[in-house]
Order: structure tokens, then sequence, then C-alpha cells
DNA sequence: TGTTAGCACTCATTTTGGTCGAGTGCTAAC
DNA sequence: GTTAGCACTCGACCAAAATGAGTGCTAACA
């Protein structure tokens, strides 16, 4: 048995209609349709059949039918070709708003995170750009204490990364800046990455602050480990799926909050793949059993032409994937844009 | 009528087990417990009384008695003296995983919002110190690109917040240098909002970078201005509330978690007042009518004499004040060694 | 041969009515 | 002042019945 045009097209229809009103939609809801030509025991006949052939399911035996997973793989794959464009109203509304007030990138992800969640009505995530893909502007050593200084370290797209390195007793702010000075002329405009690279050629030059140099370099290179799995995740919009009918039951709830707390769960449901311009991982496929019963697309964005993070949103299975897709396509260059005007 | 001993011990009984069950609670229930020697007749009247002198509500005419925001309030005012104190295993847990690993106060700040919404099982928030609070450690200009600089400002606890400063074009890396060190020296171990005071002087001094210097003393205004009602807040075990019958309506839930979204809320929900050691604000007295069936009870955290910030948790209002109570102020006396420590 | 009307059937949901039991208020007796 | 007794209230629970959306199958039709 083959998907002919007439099955595909009622698939659709059924796809279309569930998505709008989450309920098991039935022969007599199809045949009403205009466009569609047969009656509702025709459709019957090819509801069966496309049950047969895994893309629709009953939830019992006197109710209408849901799209299984297989068919919103088919849905976004091959029936939504006609991607619906949005408004040119729409995305002046989203440009405006992304190119609000700030030049700070936290306050930037942060808006657009909003922005997502708001026009979407479902979750939204984005994963701040990752230290390893950033560039290394300035190293600065400021002294905290006796035997601490505050390495700051100031990136590309003006991020800034602290952290805590001993310094030997006695050594004062001037030397420190010395150092400082050493250390960026070195390390400037390279990725973060090279730092590994770099580390045995400034240790060979570094005469009296040997130690010190080496323990900065390996603060950095700790700095890179740690971060790199735990880059900043930012989550707006939580609340907007407890809108829909598949999360009315608490439990449910419970366990989606759960997920939106734990960043490590997160970062793996986000988590960027291959070059693909949008990704779309239907239900199961998001590998996260807890979100058995969750859709998470997701686009990633760059600066100039390092790919930084990826923004994405969470809905439940019959999420509105085209407008979805839509939005994070246009959100996701539309941030590449700015960033790459901030280098 | 008045409170006699006995409406107060049956009042105090009621309390106890409505906090333990969240079931409206009978005269008989009472009148089994141990220690009360009346029938459930004798009871009924005196419920009867509790419930005209308004310490007690029906939710209908055939259940029993669940206690008013009124009852709340005494107990936690009078009849909850005899503070139940921690066991010496629950501190030693507490201390531990708060003196854990991070020397880093984000780390310890968000490191404690997670215990104590784990041990306390509702949720915890905790609003980090505020820009004002804190003192000046060290001041940088970071330059950017050829307009913008960077200003870097190191701050007791080895807090680190920046700032973009315009900066006039062909100013030099170690120009900017010699800057930094003057305007680090007038204003280090000042508290940041002395910077108002200074203003002027440095500027008298300041001779050719006047400008810059005037600029970069604004951008710190401003930003004093800006983080003041906007310091970072962190929130944890949200979902934690879910377990609780009070929360099973999923638009209470809804209801919440945007509370819990929105960081203005939270901030109000959480001020700062008076210098009292913990806040116990029951149901509408928190001020936020959304979180009308919460409760919220702070305590502040201080660095050596220094007000820093708050913890708080939010719970039902049928919370277990007394154990909440005690590990609040546990909480943040430890916490406010631990800073005053790394100063 | 594909389409459709008709019909018996299924089954979740809603409605209805009845019982149960926890809890109350009141009264009278102790 | 306390308590036993009793009638009463009202939500919770349960089972039976009604409802209705939807199905599968068959036979008739074009």
């Amino acid at each position: 048995m083959q998907l002919d045009q007439r099955k595909t097209m009622i698939l659709q229809a059924i796809i279309d209609d569930y998505i709008n009103t989450a309920v098991p939609v039935g022969s007599r809801t199809i045949s009403r349709k205009s466009g569609v030509g047969y009656s509702p025991a025709t459709i019957r006949n090819e509801m069966s059949d496309l049950e047969e052939l895994g893309y629709l399911a009953q939830p019992h035996t006197s109710a209408g039918r849901v799209p299984s997973v297989k068919a919103y793989r088919l849905y976004v794959d091959e029936l939504m070709k006609d991607s619906r464009r949005l408004t040119s109203d729409e995305r002046e509304t989203m440009s405006e708003t992304l190119s609000g007030r700030s030049r700070k990138i936290e306050a930037i992800i942060r808006n657009a995170a909003t922005m997502l969640a708001d026009t979407t009505h479902y979750t939204a995530v984005i994963v701040a750009p990752q230290l390893s893909t950033l560039r290394i502007r300035h190293l600065q050593l400021v002294p905290v204490s006796d035997k601490l200084a505050l390495m700051i370290i100031v990136t590309n797209l003006s991020i800034v990364k602290d952290a805590l390195v001993r310094i030997p007793e006695g050594i004062d702010a001037d030397e420190l800046y010395a150092i400082s000075r050493t250390l960026t002329r070195r390390l400037a405009d390279k990725p973060l990455d090279a730092v590994r690279q770099t580390f045995s050629e400034i240790l060979r030059e570094s005469g009296t602050y040997r130690r010190l140099m080496g323990e900065a370099l390996s603060v950095i290179e700790k700095k890179l480990e740690e971060e790199d799995d735990a880059s900043d995740i930012v989550v707006s919009g939580g609340p907007n799926l407890l809108n829909y009918p598949e999360f009315s039951d608490v439990n449910k709830a419970k366990n989606y909050f759960a997920v939106l707390e734990s960043k490590e769960v997160l970062r793996e449901l986000v988590r960027r793949d291959g070059g693909m311009d949008v990704t779309i991982r239907i239900g199961p496929e998001n590998g996260v059993p807890a979100l058995n019963d969750c859709s998470v697309v997701t686009a990633n964005y760059r600066a100039a032409d390092d790919a930084m993070g990826t923004i994405g949103i969470i809905g439940p299975i019959r999420m509105d994937y085209n407008r979805v897709m839509s939005i994070l396509e246009y959100v996701s260059r539309a941030l590449s844009e700015i960033l790459s005007d901030m280098q």
C-alpha cells in the first residue's frame, strides 16, 4: 500500500486539524472541510489505511484519530514545503524588539528569548555563546588580595569572564599589568582554543614570571573545559505550555519544569548538531525521556562566520512547526547580524 | 470573648494538623489527640467560638475548619516561640554543602539556593548582592574598538561588573591603563555610592582626560541606578510546590510560574525591610496578588557589616514556618560568614 | 471498480440518583 | 462547664443510564 495523493491530502488535513484543536479528528470533520470532495465513509476507509501504514493512531475504538510521530515527520519533511511566510508586519516587530536599546550580549539574548516565547506562545531557550568559540581581546590580572588575583578575560562581543589565580606574594599591581600585557599580546585575536597551542611557547619566554604565567594559562584552560559544557542558558515562557491541554496534568507540568530547571538536560535538549539551518526533533527524537511529548525546534546563530550558540523552541508535539520554523530562521539570522556587527 | 488557654491550645492543634495534612480538621481529630482531655462536642463549641473570633473558617457547612491568615499570624508571632531546633546532623550537612568547592560568589549563591529548595521542599529565592552595597577594588578600561572601551569594575567579593564607555579616537591601551590607575586610586575601597561625592573632585584633577573621566564616572552612576533595582535573583525548586495539593490546579501553577519568571515581581516579593532577622509574610501580606495563597519567609545576609542581599522561601500558606525559620536563620548566618571571609 | 448511504456497534463522557460518612449545631442531661 | 445524643448538611463516591461521536462493515449505486 502506498501513500497516493489522496491519502497524503487527507493526512495533511488531519494533522492541520489536530494541531489546531488537540482533539482526535474524525472522518466527518475532514469530509466537511472545503476542498475535500469525499464522504465520511470514504475518508474512513483511507484513515483505516493510514492507520495500518503507521501514520495515525486511535486513542480508543470510538474516537477519532491522532497523528503519529511518523506522520509529523512526514509532515515536517515533505508536506510543509510551502513555508508559510511571516507577514512583514511580524518581521518588523521582531526586528525592532531585537535591536532594542541594549548593547550587551546578555541583555540581547534575554530579550530575544522573551520575544520568542511571546510570539510563539511556546517555551524559548537560548544558549549563549560558548567560551571556546570566542576570541580573546584582552587579558587583565587584577589583585584582590596578597595571594590572589582576578584574571579577567575580555573576548569579542565584549563578553567578560573571570577566574581567580594564585599569585606569588609581594607582586604589585604594575607587575601584574606588565604580565597582563604580555599575555594579551600573545593571545589577542586567537580563538580561546588556541591557548593550548601557544602554551609552551609563552612559557619559554616568560622568564621571572614563569610560574604565574603557567598558572594563568592553566586557569584559562580549566575555564574552557568547564564552561564549554556549562555556557549560560536562558529560558523564557516556561508557563506558556500550561495553556495547552497536553499539560493539564499537574504531574506532567512538574516534570516539565524540572527539566527547565536543569541546565544540563536543557543543553542536551538543544544540542547543536549538523550544519542544518533548522533542526526539528519530534517527540521521543529529542532524546530526553521526560519530554517524550514535546518537540524541540532549534537553529544556530553565528557571529561573522563562527557558530556561536543555539536558539530553540520547546512545544507540544502538535506544535505549529511551520510558523516556529519560520520564526527561528528569521530570528537566528537577525541575531547573527546583530552579533556580527558587534564584533 | 477572649483567647483563653484552652482555645489557644485547640487552635494550635488545628494549625499543626492542617500544616501536616492540608485537610480541613474536624472536632473528632482534635479530641483524639493525646493531651487533649475533651470530647468532640466541647471542641466543637470552642471551634465555633474561634470561628467567630476570625481564627478559623469553614470551606462548607459539613467540613472541618481551616486556619485563617489571622490564625497563622498568631501562630507565628506567639505560639511558635519554642523554635524547633535543627538537628546537628542537618546543620552539618548544610554547612558542608555551603562551603563547597567554589569560591565564586555566583556559584555559592546558586548552590545555596538549590540546597534551600532541597531541604525545605519549597521554592528558594536568593537576591545577589546589590551593586551599591559593594566597595570598589579596581577599575579597568579595556579597549574593544576605536570608539569604545569596556570599563570593568572589580568590587569586593570579587564581583565583576562591566559597561561600555565611549572613548576619544586615537587613545591607546597604555593611556587607558593610566586613566584606570587614577580612577582606581581615587575610588578604591569606597562604597560605590561614594562615587557621586568624589565626582567633581576627580574631574577637577583629571586634566587632558577630563571628558573620558566624566563619561566613565557617569557610566558608573548609571550602572548603579540600573542594577540597584535589577540585581541578580536566583530561583530554585519552583516545581517543588507542585507537590502540594494547593497547586493541583494547573491555572494556579501557571500563575505561580509566571511570577517566578518575573524578576521584578520576585524582587518585590522578597524586598528587604527593617533590620528584622527573619521576616514572615503570610498570604496576602506578601503584597503580590497572584501569590495570595503563598507565604514568603525571608532573611538578610551580610558581608562583614554591610547588608548584602536576601534569601527567601516561598511556600503554601500552611508551610512549616518553624522549620523554615530555623533553616533561613542558619543559612543566612552561614552565608554571611562565608562572604565575610571572602572580603 | 471506486464511492457512498445505512446501520449496528463501541466506548468515553456526562448525567442522574442514591448511599456513605465526616462533620456540624443544638438540646438536654449529667 | 462538659458531654452524649441526634437531626441535619453536604461533599465524595459509585453505579447505572443516557448521550453522542466515531467506527467498521455491507450492500447498493454510478
